[in-house]
DNA sequence: AGGGGTACCTGCGGGC
DNA sequence: TGCCCGCAGGTACCCC
């Protein structure tokens, strides 16, 4: 479901909410949503009673971070959501899986249609180490992401620009919404090869992807449908309405009036201008 | 090593 | 009405 402005969206909310409270109970009724092996529970013996101190974001991951050292790590795949607030208004959530009774009384719940969603919870030394973490990529907002180390990681992949650019290994964060709206933005062709894209389109590219990344988590996120994104408290994310390309096949191109194309890439839906995304 | 296909799940909307 | 198909924000795992 969430790509880096609705998990940073999230997390900037949690922040708010979670900091300092105590978790007092824990929840979980499908059990492949801990993905280590660990009894469940031995999971809600340790978490029960541990203090949250902070919550933090890493690529599309969510991590809770916990006194002695732990860290529940929660990735909502597709369909998962965060919900926060009164258990008796959460509990009406027909896709409930997991959630956390703070010493507030308030909950904190995982709701995921599809059942993708996973949580782990690790050791914060070992976060650099896991699987799920140590091969990401650098964060695409970060100060130390200049110009030249997105030449640097792109210049030399033989694949195509829109695979490349969702590729978590590459850069952290970017997913299918926000790939197609970055690269409409360039005004690049989703399906040039990486390795092809001249010194003005890795400017335009790098241009693109922190004004479309920075703008969406202003506008808290992209809800296109009723099954997608909400915020922490059932909120829409406002950034899905000054959308340029995903999801608007046959409608015009805000900068040239031609038709959006859809095409399969991967597996995965592409739009794109033809004409302006040459 | 890296690419392609598929698996993990559920629900919705469109076509027949 | 009802069934089958395609599609959905993501990643992991298999095979070659």
């Amino acid at each position: 479901m969430p790509e880096l402005p609705e998990v940073e969206t999230i997390v900037n909310e949690l922040n708010k909410v979670l900091k300092n409270r105590k978790i007092k109970e824990v929840f979980l009724n499908w059990d492949k949503l801990l993905k280590k092996r660990i009894k469940l529970e031995d999971f809600k013996k340790i978490l029960k009673n541990k203090k949250i101190l902070k919550v933090s974001r890493r690529a599309k991951n969510i991590l809770i971070e916990l006194e002695n050292g732990l860290i529940l790590l929660i990735h909502l795949k597709l369909t998962g959501r965060i919900l926060y607030g009164e258990k008796s208004f959460i509990e009406k959530d027909p896709y409930l899986r997991f959630y956390l009774v703070l010493d507030n009384q308030k909950i904190m719940a995982l709701s995921d249609l599809r059942k993708f969603a996973k949580i782990l919870l690790i050791k914060k030394e070992e976060l650099e180490k896991i699987e799920d973490l140590k091969d990401l990529g650098p964060e695409p907002l970060a100060k130390e992401f200049t110009l030249e180390k997105l030449i640097e990681r792109l210049k030399n992949k033989n694949k195509k620009i829109k695979e490349v650019l969702m590729d978590q290994k590459v850069i952290a964060g970017i997913g299918n919404i926000y790939a197609n709206e970055i690269l409409w933005e360039a005004e690049i062709n989703p399906f040039k090869l990486s390795k092809d894209l001249n010194q003005k389109e890795f400017e335009n590219l790098y241009k693109a992807i922190r004004k479309v990344l920075s703008l969406a988590i202003k506008y808290q996120g992209s809800t296109i449908s009723d099954e997608m994104y909400r915020d922490i408290y059932g909120k829409e994310g406002e950034y899905g309405k000054i959308r340029k390309v995903y999801q608007r096949e046959g409608e015009k191109c805000f900068r040239c009036q031609s038709k959006i194309l859809r095409k399969v890439q991967n597996g995965r839906s592409t739009f794109y201008c033809p004409k302006c995304q040459k």
